[in-house]
DNA sequence: TGAATGACAAATT
DNA sequence: TAATTTGCCATTC
């Protein structure tokens, strides 16, 4: 079946494309995505990735520069971020103006 | 087929 | 300035 074209696939795309050591926003991928409104179904997407995915799902956090994520899955997102060189602050914010991915 | 869901974002209090 | 509400829309059930 031809889903190539279907928003997940695009989703992945993008999110492969992102550079290490830098970060995007939901908003930013559902814009490159080419639906502007769908921030929401980004995370939707990256939500049911299977556990063992090699997509840099981490690389993706909210426009306020936070990780969305809560409890555990925060603390993994938070060391894979460090552990390529992205800072994130005690109280979990990050510098856009220094690590922000515009594609 | 339609209601429910949600790793967001902007508007409103 | 921070908390709450509203709008959003692809996917799931």
């Amino acid at each position: 079946m031809h889903d190539e074209g279907n928003f997940p696939h695009r989703v992945w795309q993008i999110i492969a494309a992102i550079p290490f050591g830098r970060v995007a926003t939901y908003g930013d991928v559902a814009q490159l995505a080419g639906s502007p409104r769908a921030a929401r179904q980004v995370g939707g997407v990256l939500r049911r990735l299977p556990k063992e995915t090699t997509l840099p799902w981490f690389r993706v956090i909210n426009r306020h520069g936070r990780i969305s994520l809560q409890g555990d899955d925060l603390l993994r997102q938070r060391d894979a971020l460090e552990a390529e060189g992205v800072e994130v602050s005690d109280d979990g914010q990050i510098d856009m103006r220094v690590y922000r991915w515009r594609g």
